[in-house]
DNA sequence: TTGTACGCGTTATCAG
DNA sequence: CTGATAACGCGTACAA
């Protein structure tokens, strides 16, 4: 069932299935390929009659011709891809939501949003750059820096989703908050999933820094690993017997927050009665009953796209200024 | 902060960082491009003298030779790329595991994996061909029939994940294990989510013919949304008053049955008391508690794995026979 | 082993 | 101003 269909190729008899290049287009309309060339990219400093412009466009169209990437990128030295890096697929609701926004825009410029989980020990990055040629890479969540320095050797602009949220933040507005409603000493559900590293450190770094200037003391870390509820039970387990207990608790993200009332909920607990929870990102599981801080999707894939077309055209991304985070109410906290 | 480095073109005067050339590495050993392509192909029905090999040889490695991806494309009419073709992002723990795996065997074959979200309406796949010229496709979790039609325009070789794992058996299975213990009145949690369609009839099928095979009333469908709370609640309401009484759920995947616990749990249910819960796939966070029908994922990649494979070297995969399924008892049921 | 035509689009230079 | 000619980017494979 597998193999749906392979092609063979024609023999020498087959009347050459090929699409149509710029050549045929140029034969077909009685031009040079330069001229067929100049009218399909609207090159600037050339100027070509309007009979001769509307002749190739209609041809181009009517013998389907689209050009041929490999070609052009030999030429240019680079695609029309926009090569988007992540460290594997569990991305998430934002990430996906990110990525369909970019890929929407960029089909409209002729470009493809193409992925790739990049793993530095198993294809270093710079064995990546000479097999795609990517016009942009974005690395979604950020890139280590000598992954980063990497990108030297292409000729294309690197853009990271890094800094287009604070992280920082968002920390620091889930402890704000739950100081405000009285909460002093505070949980932190911290991931043990190494591809959000260096998210999850600047959220937590956030929140403590919101402790010290709150006066509170640091929240009491726990590390949890998503995949395993054993590490939920012990953290929730380990944030219990102290002499001043702990009466609220931030997550990472949502994620692990409604990871949190489950299993609190299998005991008999009820977020925001027994142990006050906020989460942070806003997924669609969380708009039931979790006290979040949402992160704006649109704003934010609006900014990613923002970069990337700026990148693509060479020239500096407009900043917006439009606010991306929102403190999100319910019933957890 | 999203900016990070932006090449500039060099000047006339810069020593060009471009990476060496082969006619740069012919240069440098004294011999034709001609050698130096069949040396570093290893063309076969060439004989190249062992000194001249290991002196081209050489010489790539020390100017650091990478053959350009662009020209090579251009030249064989397909990239080095293997494109895989996913709805969407949210493609959880087996399709991620199935896409690393199928990396890791790719790198060393000199290939890369592509991942892209694609949506007919927003891009018709005969659109990527001329953007891509991948060497094989893998359509994850199949695809439409005009869309395979399709893939007729392009030299590739199409692949599915579709029938590597037989889904219908994935619902008997279900069936047949509640059977087993008892149950003749079931329920089913059957998604919402548009790009598992494919997989969730074929499981929702299997299930409905070992309920006729079994001489048991056709199964109860609720449509549930993973992102939707509610409809998790609406389903377990609409379960529970019957005359006779449905004693067991099938989801159609573990996702959906850990939401279905995580609601029962709220409530005060338990899973496996109040009710017995069967999942399918077997994802880590099932592993506490979830009696489920576990696919192998070592397994399962290593099929689409040698199906890719064999497709790159045009050839028939060799066919193996190790079973993939499996049913897994755990508390729920 | 080598010389060289080829794949296809782009762009600098030239001619009308 | 309008269009054509030809060189170029780089690797591959046929004829010699």
């Amino acid at each position: 069932m597998g193999v749906v269909m392979s092609r063979e190729r024609n023999g020498a008899k087959a009347p050459r299935a090929r699409p149509a290049t710029s050549a045929d287009v140029a034969r077909a309309s009685g031009v040079s390929r330069a001229t067929v060339s100049y009218v399909l990219n609207n090159v600037s400093n050339r100027t070509i009659s309007d009979a001769t412009r509307s002749l190739v466009l209609e041809t181009a169209s009517r013998l389907g011709h689209v050009p041929h990437a490999s070609a052009r990128s030999l030429r240019l030295g680079h695609s029309n891809v926009v090569l988007a890096l992540v460290r594997d697929f569990d991305i998430g609701y934002i990430a996906d939501t990110v990525l369909e926004g970019l890929d929407i825009e960029l089909a409209r410029r002729g470009y493809v949003l193409l992925v790739h989980r990049y793993e530095e020990s198993l294809r270093p990055l710079n064995e990546l750059w000479p097999l795609v040629w990517p016009s942009v890479v974005v690395a979604m969540g950020g890139l280590s820096l000598p992954a980063a320095a990497s990108v030297q050797d292409s000729p294309a602009t690197l853009l990271s989703t890094q800094g287009v949220v604070n992280h920082r933040r968002i920390g620091a507005m889930q402890v704000e908050y739950l100081h405000g409603r009285g909460h002093t000493h505070l949980g932190y559900a911290y991931p043990r999933d190494e591809s959000v590293r260096l998210i999850a450190d600047e959220r937590l770094r956030g929140a403590r820094e919101a402790c010290v200037k709150l006066k509170m003391p640091a929240p009491v870390v726990a590390e949890v690993d998503r995949r395993d509820v054993g590490t939920i039970e012990r953290a929730l387990a380990g944030w219990e017997p102290r002499s001043t207990p702990i009466t609220a608790v931030c997550a990472h993200n949502d994620e692990l927050a409604m990871l949190l009332m489950g299993v609190m909920s299998a005991q008999g607990l009820v977020a925001g009665r027994d142990l006050a929870l906020i989460g942070a990102d806003d997924i669609p599981l969380a708009r039931t009953g979790l006290t979040t801080v949402a992160i704006d999707t649109e704003a934010f894939t609006a900014r990613i796209v923002a970069r990337v077309v700026a990148a693509l055209e060479r020239r500096e991304p407009t900043r917006t200024r439009r606010p991306v985070l929102k403190l999100i109410q319910r019933s957890s906290a």
